[in-house]
This record gives C-alpha cells, structure tokens and sequence, in this order.
RNA sequence: GCGCCCAUAGCUCAGUCGGACAGAGCACCGGUUUUCUAAACCGGCGGUCGCAGGUUCGAGUCCUGCUGGGCGUGCCA
C-alpha cells in the first residue's frame, strides 16, 4: 500500500493530518469528489461540512488545507479556490496506480479478500409451469449483478432462487390441468401445454368464481402432505420448469447458489408461526390468523394463515427470512423485486419489528420498475409483460437482438470468424445492458428501434471499445491476458496524455461502493460507458503501435490495461466481451 | 378515499451527504478514414430542472401544497 498508495485516500489523509482532524464526523466531512469541471483539478474537496464544525468560513479553512498540503510523490498541486480545495495528482503516479493495479488485478480492479460479510440475494424466482417472460428479466439480471458486485467486494453472497412453485398460482394451474388437460400433450410440451391451460383458466375464471373456490380446494389438497395427484403433479411440473428455465438462465449467464422456492419451506411454516404466536402478535380476525400493523404505519395487516387453514406468501417469506437467518447469518438479505410488490415487504419488515426480531432491519426490498412497451397505434407506453394474453418469451426478445447484430455483422465486418458467436453474445449483453442501464426504480422503455441502433451509450458501443483495444494488442507483441510484467520498466510520465482514461479508472473503487451500497448495478454500467468513452477518445489522437518504443511501450500497458477494466466491468454486470466483433 | 413511486433538452436518461457556469446518448445539422475496427471521434443545435410556496449563505437535490403519469390497498404472488 505503501508503494502505490490510491491517490484519493493518500489525499484525504494529507488533508485529514493537515486539518488535524480526527474525530469520526471531521473524518467523514472530508470527502472528495470529481470536480464538475476538469479544469479545476482531479480531485475536489468542498470545505463546507469541515468548516461548519469548526465554526470557520470555508474559502478560510480552503485556503489553510491549501497551504498545509505539499506536493509530494502523488499529489502535484493543491489549491483553494473560494471554499473548495482542488487537487492534481501526478501523472506519474496516477498512471502507475490504475494501470498496474488494474494489470494486476489489485482491489478494486480485482476481487478484494474476503470481507466476512454475508449477503443474501433473493432473485428471478419465476413461477413453475409458465414460460420465462420478459417480465423475469428484469430481477434476473439485476440481482445477479449486485451478487457479482458484493462477491467482487470480499462478501459472501448467497443468491437464491426463491422459486414460486407453491400457493395459489400452482393451484389455479392444477385446476386447469384437471379440467381441461390432455395427457398426450403435456407428455409432448409439458410447458406449452400448461401455459395453453394457464390462459384459458384466467380467461374463464374472471367470469366463473367457481374456479377460484377449486383452486383453493387443490391447494388444500397439496398442503395437506399426503400422496396425492396435486403432488405427484407438481413434482413433475416443478422438474419440468427447473430444467426449461436453465436455458434462459444459460444464455443470460446466471447462476445460483441456492434453489430453494416457497416449497422448500413447506415443513418450515409451523415452527415460524410458532415463534409469531410466542411473539404475542398473533390474533385471529374472520377466522385468519393475522398481525396487525397499524402501530407500524400499515393499515393493511399481514394474514399468514387463512381461515381455510392454507398458508400464504407472506407465511412462506417469514419461514425463509427464518431460515435464511439461521444457514447464513446475512449481515443483509435483499429481496430483488418488483416494486409493486413493496407493501408485502413493508408488512414483512413489520411484523418482525413487532417481534422485537433484530432481522427486520437486515431485509430490505430492492424495488425495480416495469417494462414497458411502446403502443405503435397509440404512441404510449404500455406494461410489457402480456399483450393480448400473450407473454413475450424472454427467448424470442434474445433472438431478435442476436438476428439484428447478426445483420449488423453483415454489413460492418463480413470476414468475422465465428460471427454467429459473437452475434450470440453482442445480441444478448445489448439486452442485458439496455436492462441495467437506468436506475432500477425507473422503468424500462423497451423500444426495438434504440435496440437496433448500437450507437452510444449501449451494450454494443462498450464491447467495440474492449474489441478495438484487443484488435491493438492482438497486433502487437503483447498476449491479451498480459499483466504486471508490461510496467516493469515504464516511463508512466507518458501516460500523461491519457488522463481522461485514467482519471475514469481511478473512480472504479468508488463506483463499485456505491453500486454495492445502493444495490444500483447501473452505476457500474455507466462506468464502463464512461471509460468506453474516454478510451474511444484517446485513441483517435494517441497511435499506439506506431508510437516510438517507449512510448509504445506505455501505451500498450494502458490498453491491455483499460480493456481488463472493461472486461471486469462488463462482467460484473453479466456481459461479455468478445475479441473481435 | 388512503399509501408509495416517478416528473431534468424534441426523445431516452445521468446528476455522489444541498455546493463552483445543469451533463450524456438518440434524433437533427456540419466535419473526420491511404494511419491499431467509422458499432468510433470532433463540432453545432437544444433546458422557466412539472407548478407554487418554504428552509438555507447556497436547492435539480431537503420540507409543504398542488398538477400529471404509474403502482398498490386482509384471506393472489
């Protein structure tokens, strides 16, 4: 750490010593920032919060860290302009910090040492027997992401499936299936059939209410525990969608750590409402057993067992919130979910405040918005997930995108080898990118026209920066996978001309903490825009391979350092990034 | 009715604990290729930060009210 101290913190120690601060809260007041304008500086330190405490006037207290901080190996200048304090690192060193660290794969560039955090991340969880629709993507990709992001912190991450392959949805499917099923075409497609049989229940049930009445008898009949058609049903369904579910779950890349959906808490619910029932919240209203939360700001109680004596969402969420306490002691369980669904977790949150459970401020819903679809006819945007009573296939939005990169290879770089492959993985990271590109509480206005264009900030546009800087390195002496051994004997003052490149990796650190902290995976998607920006920049104006050898030399490591910081940023977020495209 | 979320350029969005002249991309206009991938780069055009108050030395950011859009609102998930 010594040897190549990161320039933020060398700063803000400078500033600390030469401010002598020391308590906690002047500590945390010092905090830089980039300045909005390059001109100012690398590194800006607004003296207000610091001053405040003192009871200084900030351009006075500016103006003592100014004279206090000299320059040495890391910092070239400080100075104080009005209230701010504005900071330049040495080239030099900022150029040997990010690029042999990145090299290197030093922390932040690569994975930190375990930190013994422990995350729990409840994500995707689709529902058996219906197909993988867009309306999954959206959990699947972002939860994923804050799990490669807290793994890449040092955290232990727990990403679990919390399959929804219990209650009332499987029971409505039973019924269909027992009414209308065909034997011979479920042998055939299980999943298409069932989700014929899905469409025509909810067509019929918003007329027939004795549908619902049967689906609740099903459900009965399942939770009952004996061997029956329910059960022997739903194993087979379960199995079915598990294994069709693995393709989507392939193409995007995801993984998980745990499968364990609401059905894996089946022989878990009693011992929860047990602990309710100790707690003393627990009273029965129209014959549901429920917890009032109206001390909690909810005016809605939780009902965690109806008066049929079946047991709801909210039972099964309790018993594995429980559970998930007990197998791996999470310092946060964060419930990757739609936003919609917030009230569900505010009572959760809330019934386990009234339990006096110290886990209730260890959940924490992470709200997503919906996808949306522009009406041609209309011009409004519309709710992606069905249309007219269709759902769209996450596979056929997948295959679009790889068909129009496909065309798109065509016309730009008809000699590519292996095009289909990377049409394959252009055409998914476009939809994958475009997913996490926004705030996750916005939502996504999912428009086949901007996906087709690759121009700007997209998926694509950050893949051709990490091509075009594998295309120099391929051309020159240098292996892609090179590491520290490329800055053993660097002049880094050459790097002096790519301080747009560097400055933006420099912030990876930042960027990654406050991915992590406010579980937003698009802060780190316009990291990787960014450096994809500045680095397109630089090599318009900064020949590489024809530069003379030493600067060559410097160059080389910068790109073979950029595009490791590419590939790591874009593979955080799930994408890849191929060689040649 | 009540609760929550959203509102920044024609469109899609950034804007870090309230701080230095509000930034990108798309679209549009103009320029850059005998030179490592033009899926790129450079320049131009474009904003009463939904409206009205308030707090503050300072508000796109915090508070209150309103308008518009979305979501939710005891036995679905």
């Amino acid at each position: 750490m010594t040897e190549r101290p990161d320039p933020h913190e060398h700063l803000r120690s400078r500033i600390a010593a030469a401010t002598r601060a020391t308590s906690p809260a002047e500590l945390h007041a010092i905090q830089l920032v980039p300045p909005k304008n390059r001109a100012h500086g690398d590194a800006s330190f607004g003296a207000f919060a610091l001053a405040k405490l003192r009871g200084l006037a900030p351009p006075q207290l500016a103006a003592e860290i100014a004279a206090g901080v000299a320059p040495d190996d890391v910092i070239e200048s400080v100075t104080a302009t009005g209230p701010f304090v504005n900071a330049r690192f040495r080239r030099s060193a900022l150029a040997r910090h990010v690029v042999l660290g990145a090299l290197r794969g030093d922390p932040p560039f690569g994975p930190a040492p375990a930190s013994g955090k422990s995350i729990v991340i409840d994500f995707s969880s689709p529902n058996i027997a219906k197909p993988f629709h867009m309306g999954h993507l959206r959990s699947t990709v972002i939860g994923a992401a804050i799990g490669r992001i807290w793994r890449h912190l040092g955290a232990t991450v727990h990403g679990i499936n919390h399959l929804g392959d219990w209650g009332m949805p499987f029971a409505k499917m039973m019924t269909a299936w027992m009414r209308w099923g065909d034997p011979q075409e479920l042998q055939k497609a299980p999943m298409r059939h069932m989700f014929e049989l899905y469409k025509l229940y909810t067509a019929k049930a918003k007329d027939d209410p004795a549908l619902d009445a049967e689906a609740a008898k099903h459900f009965q009949a399942l939770e009952s525990g004996a061997d029956n058609e329910e059960r022997r049903m739903w194993k087979f369904l379960r199995d079915e969608s598990l294994a069709a579910f693995q393709g989507p779950y392939d193409r995007l890349g995801v993984a998980f750590d745990h499968v364990t959906g609401e059905s894996f808490f089946e022989d878990k619910m009693e011992a929860a409402m047990a602990r309710v029932t100790a707690a003393g919240v627990l009273e029965v209203d129209d014959g549901a057993e429920v917890v009032k939360l109206d001390a909690q700001g909810i005016k809605v109680p939780c009902i965690l067992r109806k008066s049929d004596g079946t047991t709801l969402y909210h039972t099964r969420d309790l018993a594995a919130a429980f559970w998930r306490e007990a197998q791996y002691r999470p310092d946060r369980i964060l419930y990757v979910v739609g936003a919609e669904q917030k009230l569900h977790f505010d009572q959760l949150k809330a019934v386990l405040a009234r339990m006096k459970e110290p886990l209730a401020d260890r959940i924490e819903h992470v709200p997503f918005g919906l996808i949306l679809a522009k009406n041609e006819e209309t011009g409004k945007w519309e709710k992606f997930a069905s249309r007219g009573g269709n759902a769209i296939f996450l596979d056929e939005v997948l295959d679009e995108a790889v068909a129009n990169v496909r065309r798109v290879i065509t016309e730009k770089n008809p000699g590519l080898a292996g095009a289909d492959r990377v049409a394959e993985q252009v055409g998914v990271s476009a939809i994958v990118f475009n997913d996490l590109k926004n705030s996750r509480i916005k939502d996504v206005k999912f428009d086949w026209e901007q996906m087709l264009n690759f121009d700007g900030e997209t998926g694509p546009y950050v893949q051709f920066a990490a091509a075009r800087l594998s295309g120099i390195l391929r051309k020159s002496d240098v292996a892609l996978d090179a590491g520290a051994e490329l800055g053993a004997t660097l002049d880094w003052n050459l790097l002096a001309d790519a301080e747009e490149v560097l400055l933006t990796m420099l912030d990876f650190g930042t960027t990654l903490e406050r991915a992590a902290d406010q579980s937003e995976p698009s802060i780190v998607t316009g990291f990787t825009i960014q450096l994809a920006g500045s680095i397109h920049a630089y090599l318009r104006d900064h020949h590489v391979l024809r530069a003379e050898p030493a600067v060559r030399d410097a160059r080389l490591a910068l790109v073979a350092a950029a595009r490791r910081l590419l590939h790591v940023g874009l593979g955080l977020l799930g994408v890849g990034a191929p060689d040649e495209m």
